[in-house]
DNA sequence: ACAGTAACCTGTTTGC
DNA sequence: TGCAAACAGGTTACTG
C-alpha cells in the first residue's frame, strides 16, 4: 500500500502527536510481522522520550535517544493516532502510549515490520544499501543514467528497485513513466540520457504532488486520523485499464511487467 | 553484479 | 449463490 507519499504523510501526520512526548507503555497483541516484533521492545522503550521522527524511503524512524525504533508499513500497515476510548480493532498489533494517546499500528497482512536499530541506524542491514532520496539532489539525471547502463531489466523494475531509489512503488511508477513519456517494459540501456531527464522530473513531480494531497487511497489506506488521501483523483493510468488515456484518448492497457501490474498507454509511451 | 521467481499474509474482487 | 482463483500499494531470499 504505501509508498513514499503515504509513509511521508503518515509522518507529518503523526509527528506533532508524539514528538517530545514520553512514552509511557507499549502493548504488543501480534509480534509475528516481517520479522518478529523484539520481545523487550516494551521494556527498551517505555520511559523514553520521542526526540524525532524521520523517514528513509518507506521506513520511518522515531528517535528515542540512542534508540531508535524503526517502522515499515508493508502492503497493507498503517499508524493512527488514537486514545484508549477506542477498542483495539482487528489487525491493530501494537500500540505505543502517550498518556492519553496512542500510537497504533494496524496491518492485516503483516508485511510491515517493527524494529528497534541502536545509535546509528543508516549502518543496519535494511537501511545501508538503499538508494538515494528521490526528493534529494543525489537523484539526478546523471546518476539515473549512469546506474542504466548495460542494465537489461525493464525501467518500471529499476525505479522500484530500493537500491538505485527510494520510495517509488507499483502506482507511482505507473505515474512518473506515462509522465515522461517512456513504455513501463523499455529496458533501461535503451533509454536516452535526455529521457532520463524527463524521467527523475516525473518521479519528483509526483510524488511531490503525492505528498501535497496526502498521499492516494485506493482500499486502505489512512492518515493518522483515519482520513483519507486525495492523490487518487490525479492518478492518469494506475488502475485505469480500458479507459481512455487523458492525454490522447487511446485506450490505456495492462500487462504483467516484473510480476506487478503495470499501466500504461501505447500511443504516449515508447 | 544482475535478473527472475517464490515467499511472506489476509482480505476483497472476479469468474465460473 | 457458492466457491475457488486471482489480485492487492512491499521487500527479501534464493536461484541461475
Amino acid at each position: 500500500m504505501p509508498e513514499l507519499p503515504e509513509v511521508e504523510t503518515t509522518r507529518r501526520g503523526i509527528e506533532p502527536h508524539i514528538l517530545g512526548r514520553q512514552i509511557s507503555a507499549v502493548e504488543v497483541r501480534q509480534s509475528r510481522l516481517r520479522y518478529p516484533v523484539p520481545a523487550d521492545l516494551a521494556r527498551k522503550l517505555t520511559g523514553k522520550t520521542v526526540r524525532s521522527v524521520t523517514r528513509r524511503g518507506k521506513y520511518l524512524l522515531l528517535d528515542t535517544g540512542g534508540l531508535q525504533l524503526l517502522i515499515h508499513l508493508g502492503m497493507s500497515g498503517s499508524l493512527r493516532i488514537t486514545d484508549s476510548s477506542q477498542p483495539p480493532r482487528k489487525h491493530d498489533h501494537l500500540d505505543i502510549r502517550f498518556g492519553d494517546k496512542l500510537l497504533r499500528f494496524h496491518d492485516p497482512r503483516r508485511f510491515g515490520l517493527v524494529l528497534l536499530l541502536d545509535a546509528a541506524p543508516e549502518e543496519h542491514a535494511l537501511l545501508a544499501s538503499l538508494g538515494p532520496e528521490p526528493l534529494s539532489e543525489a537523484f539526478d539525471t546523471d546518476y539515473l543514467y549512469r546506474l542504466s547502463r548495460h542494465r537489461k531489466v525493464a525501467i518500471k523494475n529499476l525505479i522500484m528497485n530500493s537500491h538505485v531509489v527510494v520510495g517509488v512503488g507499483n502506482i507511482y511508477a505507473s505515474e512518473a513513466l506515462f509522465l515522461s513519456g517512456i513504455h513501463p517494459a523499455r529496458a533501461a540501456q535503451r533509454i536516452s540520457r535526455a529521457r532520463y531527464a524527463k524521467l527523475v522530473q516525473a518521479i519528483r513531480k509526483v510524488l511531490q504532488q503525492a505528498i501535497d494531497e496526502g498521499g492516494t487511497t485506493l482500499r486502505d489506506f489512512v492518515r493518522e486520523q483515519g482520513q483519507p488521501g486525495y492523490f487518487a483523483r490525479r492518478l492518469n493510468v494506475y488502475g485505469k485499464a480500458g479507459d481512455a488515456c487523458p492525454r490522447c484518448g487511446s485506450v490505456i492497457l495492462t500487462r504483467t511487467i516484473g510480476q506487478r501490474s503495470s499501466f500504461y498507454c501505447s500511443r504516449c509511451q515508447k
